[in-house]
RNA sequence: GCCCCGGUAGCUCAGGGGAUAGAGCAUCCGCCUCCUAAGCGGAGGGUCGCAGGUUCGAAUCCUGCCCGGGGCACCA
């Protein structure tokens, strides 16, 4: 409907020949109103010709309009204002939106906008170190909704989980498993100040004793040999590592990769099951290992070599990141000769690009903002174009109790796990507040709030008006009657009420909400709209009854309803959250 | 010091060049013999952090400053 206004607006303007040779012809720029007494859409055309063309903006104005095409979809034109040009819809084409609402069902709201273009969206990424904690969460319910979007606006989404099953992280996660299992087996062996503590490493540990029995086990006297102090005496991280390599050695590589993988596989099942519980699935693992396996990683390093773009320094292989807009060099091989983080990173977004993607768009910590440039770079640096990767950061999450911060109990160092949080609040909660604020923004999540059935709680306020038509349908049913659409449509012009108007008006324009909402990767645009959605039908409900003795204007009330309730289930589906038939 | 994000109603936040700046909660006043009151209507409440600038027009764009959060590794 947006794009028949703009036609028609550029149909005038070319007419009118307006546009001066040369000079940048601005778009008609037509958008929908803020106030229903302007019309449904404006467009301030007028007031931006008006200085190149040396005449007054409201008289330019009614020359546009006078050039106008005839348009059925549109029922009165006027200036207004400084010199805006406002449509009203005509009734016509409200109802037609509801037959197109009715005929198209979860179609409805779809587009083509971004179709041929291939999307690989990779969030969460945790490290597989172990559960998913709150943070996470955010990640994984702001990718999966903008990922619905993408898809939802013609975008082939392929959604990938970088898995982090390489490194020194997944070492520490290693001995601390290996730990708990000799302490279970009575080997009393001290975790490290720096090891992981969380009751899942036990759990880890019992089914590693379960499944290999002794075969892991030393003696604490062949553990503790050669070690330095741990903390508070000695350094904490010197100390983690000692007792790396001194399981390396003990266990030898193969036993050591074995408990190894047994921790790595533990959490990263946890993981999986934990978001695929959530609603949030992956079309993709990806193992960090393989980049090094399949030789990834050296393929892109000489890529960038042969283009020049590495150096040695002190020993250590240096990328010229400054020479793409870093704000300094960064090390690729350390002075032991052992890959960065970073030079799997840049490899593994070479990879993508390598796989036909053109838009590589990655939901990130907000403290991985420092990240960004230097990725880019070395994308850059190996051939591709910088806008090929788009980088979306998502600030932090506090948890609130009431008015009382409940964030974590920092004594054990443990954060409240998502599976916790879905635990207490339910999914279409935790879904719904995670997107609820734009992603830039701090989230303070009240768990009390979530988990009130209360008309607080936007959840409930926008799955009750879904549940309350269902409700009204069933009523229909008990009273001997039958819905028929064919009748209802017809007899559309019958709700000539301002409620039914404006919900008619707040429906059309859900389209327009899904692109906007995908284009910015605003998710919470979707969850504003709804529960104004919510709120127009709350307000018809109450004004008027539905289930009437006149069969027509029962039909046509109906109509309405079933297509409010449509494009609430569509809303709520790519949000995550589920459409309930009763509450 | 440099970089990123935020500062909008008492609180939590939308809006991100246009018309009288919005919503929810909180406060106050109303609405169930009627399809779910998990609902609806109304009222009060704002120097859009501060100061300049660009523009016909700035909460929105630019510059500087103040306040809050985060980041600036041969860690992952």
């Amino acid at each position: 409907m947006k794009s028949h206004v703009e036609n028609l607006v550029h149909q005038a303007i070319a007419d009118l020949a307006l546009v001066a040779s040369g000079d940048d012809s601005p778009d008609p720029q037509v958008e929908r109103t803020r106030d229903a007494r302007h019309g449904d859409f404006t467009t301030n055309i007028a007031l931006r010709l008006a200085k190149p063309l040396g005449r007054k903006p409201r008289e330019l104005a009614e020359a546009i309009i006078a050039a106008l095409p005839a348009s059925s979809q549109i029922s009165h034109v006027e200036v207004a204002g400084p010199g805006f040009i406002n449509f009203t819809l005509s009734d016509l084409a409200s109802r037609a939106q509801i037959a197109e609402i009715l005929e198209r069902g979860h179609a409805y709201g779809c587009s083509e906008l971004g179709a041929g273009k291939r999307v690989l969206l990779e969030f969460v990424s945790a490290n597989p170190t172990g559960p998913l904690h709150v943070g996470h969460g955010r990640h994984a319910a702001y990718g999966a909704t903008l990922g619905n979007l993408l898809s939802a606006t013609g975008h082939e989404v392929h959604r990938e989980y970088y898995v982090n099953d390489a490194g020194r992280q997944m070492e520490i996660l290693a001995i601390s498993v290996w730990i708990r299992y000799l302490q279970a087996l009575g080997v009393e062996v001290a975790l490290p100040s720096n090891g992981y503590r969380g009751e899942y490493v036990r759990e880890i540990a019992e089914t590693l004793s379960a499944a290999y029995g002794e075969r892991f086990v030393v003696s604490k006297e062949a553990f503790e040999t050669g070690l330095p102090a741990d903390a508070p005496e000695g350094d904490k991280e010197t100390y983690v590592d000692a007792v790396v390599s001194q399981a390396r050695q003990l266990l030898g590589e193969d036993d050591f990769r074995e408990v190894f993988d047994q921790g790595l596989d533990a959490v990263l099942d946890d993981i999986r099951d934990d978001l695929e519980s959530f609603g949030v699935s992956f079309d993709r693992w990806y193992s960090e290992r393989s980049l090094t396996t399949q030789g990834t990683i050296d393929a892109a390093l000489q890529r960038l070599r042969a283009r020049e773009r590495l150096y040695v320094n002190e020993g250590a292989t240096w990328f010229r990141a400054s020479d793409y807009g870093d704000e300094k060099d960064r090390v690729v091989i350390r002075e032991n000769g052992v890959k960065t983080y970073f030079a799997s990173d840049i490899a593994y977004h070479h990879e993508k690009r390598g796989r036909g993607y053109d838009l590589l768009l990655d939901v990130l910590g907000a403290d991985h903002h420092g990240y960004i440039a230097r990725v880019r770079a070395g994308l850059e640096a190996m051939g591709e174009p910088g806008d090929c990767l788009e980088v979306r950061l998502v600030q932090f999450v506090t948890l609130y109790r009431g008015g009382e911060k409940a964030q974590m109990s920092t004594r054990s160092g443990e954060f409240v796990t998502l599976r916790q949080l879905r635990e207490e609040v339910g999914n279409d909660a935790a879904r719904l507040f995670y997107v609820m604020r734009s992603n830039d923004q701090h989230l303070d999540f009240d768990l009390e709030l979530a988990k009130s059935s209360s008309n607080d709680n936007p959840v409930y306020y926008i799955q009750y008006a879904h549940a309350r038509v269902c409700s009204v349908m069933h009523q229909l049913e008990e009273r001997g009657w039958h819905w028929d659409q064919a009748a209802g449509l017809a007899a559309l012009e019958l709700l000539v009420e301002p409620q039914p108007q404006a919900l008619m008006r707040t429906l059309a324009r859900y389209p327009e909400v899904i692109e906007l909402a995908a284009v910015n990767r605003a998710p919470q645009t979707l969850v504003f709209y709804l529960r104004e959605l919510a709120n127009d039908f709350h307000t018809w409900y109450n004004a008027q009854p539905f289930l009437v003795d006149d069969a027509g204007l029962r039909n046509a009330r109906l109509s309405l309803c079933v297509a409010a309730r449509q494009v609430i289930c569509s809303g709520l589906t790519l949000l995550g959250v589920s459409a309930p038939e009763r509450m």
